[in-house]
DNA sequence: GGCAAATATTCGGATATGCGGATATCCATA
DNA sequence: TATGGATATCCGCATATCCGAATATTTGCC
């Protein structure tokens, strides 16, 4: 039921979507490529509902999309976000050093 | 006691500054050059203490700047907005049609 | 000093947002 | 069909945000 991206009306809608701070870690993770829920919950170390719904926001906002993989949902980044807000992403991670923390030991891709 | 412009500590916080419709059409026409208040609102048809209100909060966020020219107040973008916004704006702008309305027979500068 | 224009701040109420915890749903496998 | 892992949604509460209206402050000028 989600297969229509909406386009944000207006650029306050993106920034809106991404103006909480699990909100940027996750844009900024997913500016990488792809990445499952569980790479995202274990990173972020935040609960997994929170995670969930900050996603859900996020793609309610056309920032992110979902693939289904069994039972494991991949998200990306759409191509709003990419246009907006991928090449503040890309800067502000260099300055940061979020993407060291990951699964570790998980097996999910 | 507005000389020190703060660096905001994350992304989340630019965009939180920059998540509603006033404030992103202050920063597009900002993006110009510098504007006094009375300009912007006179373009924006918003009161003026809502106005005003903005951008103290543009402000604290530090992606505003005020210069005092004698009754007026001229804002302009700080090199935080024009780093990690100023590039958005002017694509968006580009699609807009916000900066045609201005202050008419004004004799403000 | 007193006035008027330009700008900023305060106050109160309505609305929105974020979070933790509990629970529901979806999917693969046995 | 039953079970467990992965993910999503619902509920209730605390807090934050926005707006309009009123008021305060600053500045230039007489």
């Amino acid at each position: 039921m989600n297969a229509v991206v909406p386009e944000p009306a207006d650029l306050s809608e993106i920034y809106k979507a991404a103006s909480e701070p699990i909100r940027v870690r996750i844009l900024s993770m997913l500016a990488h490529g792809e990445l499952c829920v569980c790479h995202l919950h274990s990173s972020l170390e935040a609960p997994q509902p929170t995670v969930s719904r900050h996603l859900a926001i996020l793609r309610a906002a056309g920032l992110v999309r979902a693939r289904r993989d069994g039972s494991w949902m991949h998200y990306a980044l759409t191509d709003t976000a990419e246009r907006w807000l991928a090449p503040a992403l890309a800067a502000w991670r260099s300055d940061d050093a979020l993407r060291r923390a990951c699964c570790g030991a998980r097996s999910c891709t």
